[in-house]
DNA sequence: TAGATTGTTAATCGATTAACAATC
DNA sequence: TAGATTGTTAATCGATTAACAATC
């Protein structure tokens, strides 16, 4: 249909209106005109009437927009209204935490398989999954078609096990270790670097305590 | 001694430069020009000096950049230079797992306490820090003279502990929980909606599937 | 119909890139 | 000194905001 490439930016905004129109959603609001969420949700009516009109108009003029209907449509943009197999790789203390407490499946994440080198945590279950080896991983990858890989693993090791994983198929790759993967245009990577977001805190906490003096 | 606000942009890119710039010392590499630099991590060289030049002039002409010199400096920028009391707010598996997993002293982070409101998890360890209970967070705050607190609690009691840190003096908070805080402009909050991410890897995968059959 | 609000074009603002003079 | 590379100004590009015509 369209060809027009949509910038990250707008991107970056849909799941944060995704979440407010679900709220909205769930107190039972039916219409709201992007004025009204302007003030909700402290941005520009101008940005959010630009930011749904790269996809195509979803409002009515003189109306507003229909809450749940738009709920829908942004979840389609985002991909949620399809499913993706998910595994982890790395079951240390930040794998099983996301695999105990992310609610994965909620969003059509369906978590197929956590993994690990270390030989002590195999056949121990998080969330009735037990971990495997990490050599099972590339026919496991080929043989549940998995669409996305989260790698909760060191640094160090990181970049050969993606080769592997996208050797074998996978689509996307939720990087936490903390280094900048270099894998083929075609495989999206979506990074969180927890240190780095640290860091920016700190550096406003001192810029405010700065500003103060000056 | 300078007032000018530095945007948020190059605020984020700042911990990247950091990281590379880490890694050029530990390889004993002692001096590198923008140009270098930008072939290695794939920015412009104008950005490089333009984003240096924010905080005024840290290269030579002629020469280029210190390696050291440059980290150090940057690390300073970033309050890397100076130590930071941290909480845990939330002792789930996330909460747990961020106490177990991120190096905090390696940059000046100060783990000092970990609070929940769940008396089954009282007293129990976590990194030799045993789980207080959530009634003693005022007080501890005050008394430690906490500056992060580090919010994994489920968003509906979000905005409610958020006040009550603020009231006691924190400086800074580290948002996991999925809501925007209201908080006085002059308390820093830092962002880390994981499901917001996983739902731009998700529009990223099926953006370039489509892109691909058009 | 009149009022409201979108969709969209135009204007502004800010961030990135290019160019080059300053200088090590 | 000549060559290299920064610091900085100017040009470009993109993103945000404002304005308003289209239309429900």
């Amino acid at each position: 249909m369209e060809n027009k490439e949509i910038s990250q930016a707008v991107i970056s905004r849909l799941p944060r209106y995704f979440r407010y129109l679900g709220e909205l959603k769930d107190e039972g609001i039916e219409r709201i005109s992007s004025q009204e969420l302007s003030a909700i949700m402290d941005v520009t009516a101008s940005q959010i009437r630009q930011d749904f009109n790269n996809f195509g108009g979803f409002g009515q003029q003189g109306y507003g927009y229909k809450v749940e209907y738009l709920y829908e449509e942004i979840g389609k943009i985002l991909g949620l209204d399809r499913t993706h197999n998910l595994i982890i790789i790395g079951a240390g203390n930040l794998g099983q935490a996301l695999a105990n407490y992310m609610n994965f499946e909620r969003r059509g994440f369906l978590f197929q398989g956590i993994f690990d080198n270390n030989p002590n945590l195999y056949g121990k279950k998080i969330r009735d999954m037990e971990i495997r080896p990490m050599e099972e991983m590339e026919n496991f990858v080929r043989e549940h078609n998995i669409d996305i890989a989260v790698l909760t693993i060191p640094k160090t090791s990181a970049d050969a096990v993606a080769r592997r994983l996208v050797d074998n198929g996978i689509k996307g790759i939720w990087n936490f270790a903390h280094v900048d993967l270099d894998v083929p245009k075609s495989i999206q990577v979506e990074n969180v670097h927890l240190s780095d977001s640290l860091m920016k805190l700190t550096y406003n906490i001192n810029r405010f305590e700065q500003g103060c003096y000056s």
